[in-house]
DNA sequence: TGCGAAGATGACGCGCTCGTCACTTTTCTC
DNA sequence: GAGAAAAGTGACGAGCGCGTCATCTTCGCA
């Protein structure tokens, strides 16, 4: 009985499957230390301690603690780029297109809320291991689709590194508010997100007033 | 000549004067050091070093690392929400207010990098230390003003909290963004910020949508 | 069933920071 | 100028995390 093939198939390769567990039983455990206590302030040891796993056996995985970050973020903003690329691709316009990655992206924090307060107790750090790019989950992508917006015509010009800053750091702000809210209203908070932006896109490419006071 | 008023007045109480060096000498190694390599990383013996003081003498002026990061913090925003409050009051309008607000924080950043630096770097740890408020130099002001704007009617109805998370938040990135530039251009970039928030109130006002009701 | 290899274990030595404290130097007061 | 108080100094012991490594356990395979 111990040879059905599901069985054989699943339990093939008892090494590589302990490996697995193993190296996800870190993961997850690294993921709340540092959610709890912070990246900085955990140690190594603190995140074995959440494992059944002996400390010399974390260098077996991982060579040190940043290689632990940079591997938690890219295991969970894979999925979430996924997300927003099939969400960039189905939508036919730009209203479309930033209210279905704020959906997305709200969503997302609603579904693993440890991960959330990971990137925001430790935006420094995410910064300082990934980059940017990773902080919000593809802001660079963002940056890409506002430029291609722009080149398209659907929308006047306007300075779209900003415009990428300011969609990026008001979601991340907006998603920490809305976290703590009771329920967490993911649909709300992308359309207020939504409104706000298609308002300001709006108004920046209706130029109009020079502004008063200022050098001029 | 020794007891010119001014000269006995500067040196009157040499235990004080020194007192008030050494002080503003920790922070500003503090300062820097934060800055440069995060707040969590430096020990209070790399701030030391900074500075001509011994090991032992840190703890004649402040007990722990944490507190001085927060004296760090309230010296370095006591000024900027001065200002920001100033900026408040002269203002004739909402746009004014805004706008105003954005080129007050958007000159703090500039005229000292290194503050900006460590408030981008540590804003995790800056939140755990001080709360919300003191992030954004001022954010539960803004809040307050934002409710207070809509109550007089200037302004219709918007999620509050929401408005006042998006635009500190857009206001940080944007900020970081800003200092990337040579040379840093101010005026701009509170330009930017504020037709983005104003086009944007004016989306959220006219809304097709159903706004979720904020509760009174 | 038995052997060789992959992997797990946890104690060890090192380096670093912490907060303290006995001692020295500087400043204040009379 | 002398004595006292205040402030500065840096060495010290305790504690902790790091990465390693000799040893033991488990797995894979014939």
């Amino acid at each position: 009985m111990s040879a059905t093939p599901a069985a054989a198939a699943q339990a093939a390769g008892r090494r590589a499957r302990t490996k697995r567990h193993n190296r996800a039983a870190i993961l997850d455990a690294a993921r709340h230390v540092f959610a709890e206590s912070g990246y900085e302030a955990s140690s190594i040891r603190d995140v074995v301690r959440r494992t059944e796993l002996a400390a010399g056996t974390f260098y077996n995985y991982f060579p040190d603690k940043e290689s632990v970050l940079l591997a938690l973020l890219e295991d969970r903003t894979r999925e979430l780029r996924g997300r927003l690329r099939l969400a960039r691709a189905r939508a036919r316009d730009f209203e479309g297109l930033v209210g279905d990655a704020y959906r997305v992206y709200f969503g997302f924090l609603v579904e693993d809320p440890a991960m959330a307060e990971l990137l925001r107790r430790n935006s420094g750090a995410v910064r300082a291991v990934a980059g940017e790019p990773a902080l919000a989950g593809g802001v660079d992508d963002l940056l890409g689709d506002l430029r291609a917006t722009i080149a398209s015509g659907e929308v006047p010009s306007f300075d779209a590194e900003y415009m990428a800053a300011a969609m990026a750091g008001a979601g991340l702000e907006i998603g920490v508010r809305m976290l703590t809210r009771r329920p967490p209203d993911v649909e709300g908070a992308a359309r207020f997100a939504t409104a706000l932006f298609l308002g300001g896109v709006a108004a920046l490419s209706r130029p109009a007033e020079p502004q008063p006071a200022a050098s001029a």
